[in-house]
DNA sequence: TATGAATGAGTCTTCATTCAT
DNA sequence: AATGAATGAAGACTCATTCAT
């Protein structure tokens, strides 16, 4: 998942003038900042193109100098997101063999820290509110993104099941458990601003989250211990 | 979570007119039902107060008989859909003491057929969508549902810990990596249409999911066995 | 060519409320003839919905009750006029045999006192302006007017030349010569405003220009006496 | 009626450089020539000044660099096509005595050949169409070529009718019935598509047109032989 | 109660015109 | 002289809401 908004400031550094820039090729990325934290903010109807504009800091008519239309700038923020970040990550996934776990404990903090800068996460959040308009953002992030993480991971998990390195599990669920913790962690933020106790607003304690959450799916994942007669965990229960 | 709209029918069949006027106190929830399809399929923002009436059945102007504004139609929509179910399990959690899987694996599959049903799961499904342009819709459901269910289960996981029933972690967290894989799965299906392979369009596998998502967790959350040999777990709850 | 917008005022008399009248069937009329009129006035671009709207006494929104879009009320307009007054003019014309000027002594001053009304007139001279931008206009008007009214008239000539009643000239011309001086005539005065002296703005003495116009045509569509002193004239037609 | 944009060409090749802004004060013709084109085709309105300077070469800003506005544009578009043309002709017709049928055998021919160049139809084409919302165009036409020829027409007819040479016909009518011919002709072709059988697209058959409209108007305007036997006409003029 | 015609505020989009470069 | 990015006023169209019937 997605944009690297932050790369742009640096090079603006070098530009003579900082008033009148007439930097036309900044201002689409600048356009779609401003989009992108107004639709988080408010969703994509409600927001008109003239706050698009404004927060950008161009006039309304700017806007469609870059963009022919209110639906071709949502499509662009997805476009722009879309980047090569997942595409690398699965091909270390697919090119993984044995255990997952040692590769998981890599990566999953890596997706952490990416998914942890809230314009990277604005975008799924964006797309999963926008879904039934605008069906084109999901497709393409389907394409791009989850049709490339998921199957690498339901593969992961797959040859692990198979060389016995794991439980014998789904391996499509699987993957929905290891990563539907971090979904639901930041939607209950997002959607009813549940956070942790003692975290503050905006602030996301992924850290946490990740400590529990792969402590408990780690050790939930160990090949049942069937072959082994000695009776150590006791399943006895409703 | 939760209408259930099929229940109503039938005691419309005692009415003494069913030719005129017929369920005439049907007409809120022929409304609700008509709106809650069509903002699942369109949106909100998406769906004109014409398009709920016609499809209840009803004029336009009828839906401002029952309903002051259209805001007002998806806020009763969230207030018929938070019931008393939710109360109920809670307590039935709250009230629990010592290894939380033996209720668990009692109360969730209750929770998944309950989502199971569609018009149950859009609700939320909305909230999440809507939550941006309507807080009133997320705050309702925070209070009645998530504000209701997660401090219970939190709690659940939280004496668990202290009674050395399962491993030590955060409980908020484990809520999380309870619950995350069912949204997940769901958000898949309606976000993106991926389905588990050899689902059918609209089929969730929900069984599925929990049978590994559960098999995962449980085992998960043993306690550590090496730092603490003696087996002081304590199987007297209610 | 062909409205009659003169036909529904008379209804409305029996109409109890003057003030504030749902007559849904009288109301698109009623915003053709403000569109009609304004649309000759400035033109179709440079008149706004809303001042149709204002001049037909409804809101801007009323507008688009009746029709989907400001094209569809130009090409609404167009329908209306192409009635069936062309139809049978051009039956006529088709079943004659003969000279031709016993015919069109009767027919002109029809057409004259036709077009005489403004806002019969207004729509061909609409879509001569504005054929450009809105093809469909020229197609119907071709299609229901100018394509059944020509092709009669061409073998009205026709027919006359090949039996010797006329002078021998190209049919298709001489409809242009019957026709032109009155499109000239009407041209002058909406372009120009250019009348014949002595004109009230507005008036367009037609009738002076029918005298002099058929005078010429018809002396002038003698078969030429020199090659044929015989006079062989056959005037034993309908 | 008008402009030979064709010459200009031809005195460009004198310039010295034919590389670096050459044609430098040939650019307001060249952007004329663009607006005419398009404004022909797509009507003034939906003509955007950019596409006037795409057509022209040039960039956006230089339009306004020649012209202070779009609507200047047209304006001198309509300049420079009334040339001293019609002038002259005036001049020749006014000077006329006697028939006025040799007169016209002349000056018809060259009349037609002028309107067989499109660019120089187009003008009067352009200004029929866009008289309502630019009066000025039709007043500067009015003024300079409408209100020159057609007094000079009338007279001409007058004093022919007062000499006897011609029928006792309304002399401004006379002159309808001599150029509304052409006008039709021209506007069948343009708003409708409408050609004479056998003719190209484009193609007008001006010549066919000549030839019928002239033989029927100048036999039509022998004077009435009946009350008066005796051939008095007079042709011997130059 | 119920209807649906009517309203008009709100928003996207276009494009003539300006102006820094 | 020339460019084209930028502006913002204007206008088509939508739709929540009202209200006469």
């Amino acid at each position: 998942m997605t944009a690297q908004p932050e790369d742009r400031p640096e090079t603006d550094q070098t530009e003579p003038e900082p008033k009148f820039r007439r930097r036309k090729d900044a201002r689409p990325d600048e356009i779609l900042d401003a989009a992108l934290d107004l639709f988080a903010e408010k969703g994509f109807d409600r927001t008109r193109v003239e706050d698009i504009a404004r927060r950008a800091g161009v006039s309304k008519g700017a806007v469609y100098l870059y963009f022919p239309s209110k639906d071709a700038v949502i499509e662009a923020l997805v476009h722009r997101a879309v980047g090569s970040f997942v595409g690398k990550m699965a091909d270390h996934i697919t090119a993984w063999r044995g255990d997952p776990r040692p590769l998981l404990i890599r990566l999953v903090p890596i997706f952490v820290e990416r998914v942890s800068d809230p314009r990277v996460l604005a975008v799924p959040k964006l797309i999963i509110r926008e879904a039934p308009s605008h069906p084109k953002l999901a497709e393409m992030y389907r394409e791009q993104v989850i049709g490339t993480a998921f199957p690498a991971l339901t593969a992961l998990f797959s040859q692990a099941v198979e060389g016995g390195y794991i439980r014998k599990i789904d391996p499509e669920m699987a993957v929905r458990c290891l990563i539907g913790p971090f979904l639901m962690h930041v939607m209950l933020e997002d959607v009813f601003g549940i956070r942790p106790s003692g975290a503050a607003p905006g602030e996301l304690k992924l850290a946490t989250l990740l400590d529990t959450h792969l402590s408990i799916f780690f050790a939930g994942l160990d090949p049942d211990p069937s072959p082994d007669p000695s009776p150590q965990k006791d399943m006895s229960h409703g």
